[in-house]
RNA sequence: GGAGGGGUUGGGGAGCGGUCAAACCCAGCAGACUGUAAAUCUGCCGCCUCGUGCUUCGAAGGUUCGAAUCCUUCCCCCUCCA
């Protein structure tokens, strides 16, 4: 239909390129209808659905964009679904628990703030972002029937996390099994050939499969991509959990972050996230083995990454890093915080959790108590330490949280 | 609708009339050690005006000198029966 595309596709999909697609991918079922698909002629509609739930995107997240980039400069369409309405039912996968249903306005909110954030790595001119509110919500109650009628609910209980929760009596909410549905319905409505998502998302993407069948049309691959840990190297990365890189994250913080990761999941982070080659990586390693220090090889990870996100700024982000944490000096933009008083002076304490910098005075008693707090440069150990109207100082609380404050 | 089990501090999970701000584990925070690593060790981990202070154990009442623990009602969850 659209000949210049056709002829990108021919072009490029040389044996190298099918490598690097498949490379870092956990499951493509079924392997011999991706494979006729992807070296077709015809150009792909390529599919992965987001709940907006959490308005913050992640690494990752990037696991999954990078692919769907992949596939964008290969020619094909890619579809970045914002799942609106899905979002109002809430994905069950791996979870143990029923989600919180959020509000639409919610919704809308997070809608944009993800938008905004995946042309950091999708090219915008090439792709198609849809909301499935667009077509739910004209979805007859008819059709909606007939779409239910597209699985049984043995086979929902088949999957593995209803099946824990079904036998650790758990509740599940019956809108709970509709959620595969709809995003089954969404590929109908979509014509997707191709659907991207994590690992744990292979229940939902194969159910895709069925609904596609039950209407007549043609059914579409799957194609999984592994779930990248967080911070801690044992869960997931979520914002949750609290265990994530934000792509919003400052250069500083971003950098930081990743050399906080521990020595083998930084290897993890290099096949799921860096643009390096395999050949590369097993440089590094090689240089690892041999007694290169660990840190400098995360150092490289950790400059890419901040690149990737904010133009060049990864030497940068290095050199504060190595000012801050290994020539223990402060950085010099720090930020700045009014704090206002009543009287000439305050407490340390109520100044600590006004400033927003702790949660509490008890808090803030502790962590003197433990040597945590440093005012200029000075460790505090009285709990009854003022500081004095107009003036300004430097505080540290642990080694990570620093702020200027200023009494007024 | 009936019978039974259960709701405890971020999560899991003890406690079942006082010694309970509540064991223990995980997560988290601080300190030591370091490569802001990780691992380990130590301490902390409801709130405040820091005191034989205040508010917590699904909610509201009640019994008691005293309740997370006993009683009543209500709400929610699970299982089995219908």
């Amino acid at each position: 239909m659209i000949p210049e595309n056709r002829h990108i596709i021919d072009v490029r999909m040389n044996k190298n390129d099918l490598e690097i697609l498949i490379r870092g991918s956990e499951e493509i079922i079924p392997e011999d209808s991706f494979l006729e698909k992807i070296k077709g002629k015809k150009k792909l509609r390529i599919k992965a659905g987001f709940d907006p739930t959490s308005p913050d995107l992640h690494l990752g997240h990037t696991v999954l964009l990078n692919k769907m980039k992949l596939f964008q400069d290969l020619g094909h369409e890619v579809i970045f679904l914002i799942g609106d309405f899905t979002g109002l039912v809430g994905d069950p996968s791996g979870v143990n628990e029923t989600r919180p249903v959020l509000t639409e306005d919610q919704l809308k909110e997070n809608a944009e703030t993800y938008k905004s954030q995946v042309f950091k790595i999708l090219d915008p001119k090439k792709t198609e972002v849809r909301f499935n509110s667009e077509w739910m919500n004209k979805v007859h109650p008819s059709e909606f029937i007939k779409l239910l009628s597209s699985y049984t609910v043995a086979r929902m209980l088949e999957r593995d996390d209803f099946a824990k929760r079904y036998k650790s009596q758990q509740p599940i909410s019956i809108h709970e099994f509709l959620y595969p549905l709809l995003q089954g319905y969404d590929s109908v409505e979509l014509k997707a050939d191709i659907e991207l998502g994590g690992t744990d998302q292979k229940f939902n993407l194969l159910v895709g499969r069925e609904v596609q069948k039950h209407y007549g049309e043609d059914q579409q691959a799957i194609f999984t991509v592994p779930l990248l840990e967080g911070l801690d190297g044992v869960r997931k990365m979520s914002k949750s959990l609290n265990n994530y890189v934000a792509l919003e994250d400052q250069p500083d913080e971003m950098f930081g972050k990743i050399m906080s990761i521990s020595d083998e999941l930084m290897w993890r982070y290099f096949s799921l996230l860096s643009f390096k080659s395999s050949k590369e990586i097993e440089t590094l390693k090689k240089a690892k083995k041999e007694g290169e220090n660990p840190r400098d090889i995360k150092f490289l990870l950790a400059e890419e990454i901040v690149d990737r996100f904010h133009k060049e700024q990864g030497t940068k982000a290095k050199e504060n890093f190595i000012e801050r944490f290994q020539k223990g000096n402060i950085p010099e933009n720090v930020e700045n915080v009014l704090v206002g008083i009543e009287g000439e002076s305050e407490l340390l304490t109520r100044i600590l959790k006004d400033s927003g910098m702790l949660k509490s005075t008890s808090d803030a008693m502790r962590l003197i108590k433990q040597g945590g707090i440093k005012v200029d440069g000075n460790k505090v150990s009285d709990n009854k330490y003022k500081l004095k109207k107009g003036q300004e100082n430097l505080i540290q609380v642990g080694k990570k949280k620093i702020a200027k404050i200023i009494l007024k």
